[in-house]
DNA sequence: GTATCTGCAAAACATTTGCAATTCT
DNA sequence: AGAATTGCAAATGTTTTGCAGATAC
């Protein structure tokens, strides 16, 4: 449990700005994925100076620090998740929002990769979700 | 096995025009799901009036036919690929290539997606490969 | 002859880059 | 002061849109 965000970027080797502590704090109690200019529009109000550019930076750097992962699921925005562990998304067609789902990949049968440096598993299921389905 | 590509688009429900009887050809014996740029510049030379817009309006219409699964792996450029049987993709992140391999889902747990309608299921791996790893 | 399909040019977005101003120590 | 961070404005790259001309049945 990360109880200081400054604490936490700071022992992950990122210098604990005002700006990159609101971004990660933002990210860390979003549980929808959020894209650039989600996070953007949450914080302009508290932050407002704040620059796309430095959301993209930010990003880009918890990204290289492991401190974050971008989230492949659609073609146009990249959507960013601050929770490491393993687990999948789901993406509703309809409502177009995306939820974490829990995984075990322990008995996914990978042998064609065994030769592979393996960094990073993603799992994403596109479909209708339970709210929608039943309207 | 596919014998004439437009007995397949037609069996699908699309007009087999020249354009998309080239494109779908080359997206099948592509293997490393290849972008809109990709495409175009590989038909461009059989193709001299082909324009982006219509490989961007096939591909369309192939995912909505279902003819073609549109892969978001990276967050750059859409890659594209015709083998719609379940299996995995690979990015290498020294190469950048994409590559297939296998995959037994059947044992995956999905509880918590009872609820949900899933249309596709698509797991990727990002690392580096084997022939990157040994240099 | 009417529908559909194609392709150009422009527009719309997302993301990156260069650089100057600001901030932190 | 010196190094890192921020943020503006412009550039880049991908995808979409509007529309006119071409093509097919």
């Amino acid at each position: 449990m990360i109880t200081n965000v400054g604490d936490y970027l700071k022992s992950n080797d990122v210098k604990p700005s005002y700006q990159r502590i609101k971004i990660l704090e933002f990210l860390m109690k979003s549980k929808d994925h959020p894209t650039v200019d989600t996070i953007y529009r949450n914080l302009i109000s508290e932050i407002p100076t704040l620059s796309k550019t430095t959301v993209y930076n930010t990003l880009k750097l918890f990204i290289k620090k492991k401190i974050t992962t971008a989230i492949s699921i659609e073609n146009s925005e990249t959507r960013f998740d601050a929770d490491m562990s393993v687990h999948g998304h789901f993406k509703c067609e309809k409502c177009d929002e995306v939820f974490d789902f829990d995984l075990d990949i322990s008995n996914l049968k990978l042998d064609e990769l065994k030769e592979y440096d393996i960094k990073q598993t993603h799992i994403y299921i596109r479909g209708i979700c339970k709210n929608c389905k039943n309207v």
